[in-house]
DNA sequence: TTTCATGCAAACGGTTTGCAGCTAT
DNA sequence: ATAGCTGCAAACCGTTTGCATGAAA
């Protein structure tokens, strides 16, 4: 565990999930600008190696970590038109999302589910 | 409509879907070993833009396809271990998913499920 | 001729890697 | 001294784009 290990990681803690690599590399930056992408990428790798960020990477071409240690499983509402993402929990969808998984003998290790569309604000506020 | 485009698009239909824009490119040369990358991916984009495929992003960093005309919402079920994709529909949770997102405010325009784990194939002749 | 698609190669953007230098054992 | 991490820059890989050629109307 070095300075730049333990800064990046700190950075990453800091946020609420979805971050994007270039996100925590912009954020270290202001703190320790000597420190280059590639050492938050080699931290990020780690950290999900390591089992306490997980990678996750929506359709938009980069890839975002969020904490692992959370226990709850948690799904994501993304508006289209501001990119504003909401995390929910829906226990009826996650039991039966295992019924379907079993049904194809599947063992089912991770799940993704995304909703995408408006958002409430960006509806009212449409010109 | 040009030859090219037209082989481009059967060779895609042909497919059961989940293509990626190589795989296209490597089936579509065999016929045509003059046609390149950037012609398979304009097409695609053409096809996409005219509505009858569909850009899906799964984790794996290059973009996929599937045929877009397609009237039932389905879901994917992909095996971690062999990259097998089982296309699955459940009634029970798109609704419960359009209820989440009212909840929320949303309007909800499009929707992707991935489970991740491993096959029963996988499962069974595992070494 | 004008238009527009093609094929090639170069560019792009996010991520990874090789390598010389630096730290801390 | 040696093991291993850093920072830089170059490489990488899937995708996009610029441009000269070529076919069609």
């Amino acid at each position: 565990m070095t300075p730049q290990r333990e800064l990046i990681a700190r950075t990453f803690f800091r946020n609420k999930g979805h971050v994007s690599a270039e996100d925590i590399y912009k954020q270290v930056q202001k703190r320790a600008p000597r420190i280059g992408f590639a050492t938050t990428y080699r931290t990020m790798k780690l950290l999900s190696e390591a089992g306490v960020a997980s990678l996750r990477s929506f359709g938009d071409g980069f890839s975002r970590y969020e904490p692992a240690l959370r226990t709850d499983h948690h799904d994501h509402l993304i508006c289209t038109q501001c990119g504003h993402i909401i995390e929910f929990e829906d226990d009826r969808i996650e039991s039966l999302q295992k019924t379907v998984a079993r049904k194809h003998g599947f063992r089912v290790t991770d799940h993704k589910l995304e909703l995408y569309g408006i958002c409430s604000h960006c509806r009212n506020t449409k010109k």
